[in-house]
DNA sequence: GGATTAACCAACTATTTCAGTCAAGTATTC
DNA sequence: GAATACTTGACTGAAATAGTTGGTTAATCC
């Protein structure tokens, strides 16, 4: 498990996603648009996110691409996956022939710790951050309209607050 | 938050600070003895985690460093930041002044998401890794010395066991 | 059928980070 | 004062990240 903006731009472009997709294909065109990501970048995340069947693709006019499966059913560790291509962590090719065995241990403890994110952002799908995302976004439109003066109350909950058991 | 070889470095080495720091310093080239790290990229590491006072230094013969609290008392996520000195989230430099607010929303779920890993992390210390360490060697050289047929019985139970609630 | 749309693909470039090296210090102890 | 070991900064090669260019292929619209 790596996280790095790499994993943060596949995120942001498939809740762009899902979140745009009810009425047809969404191309990554307009995605670039609306996340001011570039274009070709979104193509190279969305070759691996399709080779992954992660999303569907439709060629031609009118065309872009469609997530494979409901949102609810797509988790972020997947996606993350897909883009980034977690590298081996051991260096020792998780052989277990490390020199006296001492080495190797800290290496295990470290994947462990990686295993438990990712287990973590397993737990986490594309649904869950669009009723999130729409929570939020009816929220700061109501924050927007009732008080226009300079109060600034960023008072939406936090994620945290449904974090998974 | 951001999670890359880097930071396994410097948890790894911490880790072993902490694992040899019961009698006096450690020098840096004992970690990187130990650990295979280079001595020199060891003292890039080590440089940010001193400034971040998380270890202290003793100079001269028979010097190194020291853990500047307990190791129950260092946190993961602690190691990992002072290494890697978070990246900006947001691009947008979290000002809020994002295109009509769309663009912002989902960098913030990112950002929060990030926030969770890092709050995990948080919860989880040298002590603990130390713990698992432990209870580790003392297994594996059970292993070990029970079945030296080619059984190879890796069954050391997983950090997940004691996942902070 | 031809123009348009948009996915697909590959090679190439610039920038940044990672990982490591080198060299010249400074403080401490023996 | 010599040895030890931390301290600092500049520098390097390799890899990953981010973006570019220039095409090809499939589907649709006129």
């Amino acid at each position: 498990m790596k996280l790095t903006t790499k994993g943060r731009y596949a995120v942001t472009a498939m809740l762009d996603l899902a979140l745009h997709g009810g009425e047809g294909p969404v191309s990554l065109a307009d995605i670039s648009a609306r996340q001011e990501i570039s274009l070709s970048y979104l193509e190279q995340l969305f070759s691996r996110l399709r080779r992954q069947k992660l999303v569907i693709s439709i060629r031609g006019p009118g065309g872009g691409y469609r997530l494979s499966r409901p949102a609810a059913d797509l988790y972020i560790a997947e996606v993350v996956d897909a883009v980034s291509e977690s590298l081996d962590t051991t260096r020792c090719g998780n052989k277990g022939d490390c020199q006296n065995g001492e080495k190797c241990l800290t290496h295990h403890l470290w994947s462990d710790l990686s295993d438990q994110i990712h287990q973590f952002l397993s737990e986490i799908s594309l649904g869950d951050l669009m009723r999130k995302h729409e929570i939020r976004q009816v929220a700061d439109r109501q924050n927007r309209l009732q008080s226009d003066n300079g109060s600034e109350t960023i008072n939406t909950e936090r994620l945290s607050d449904q974090a998974p058991a």
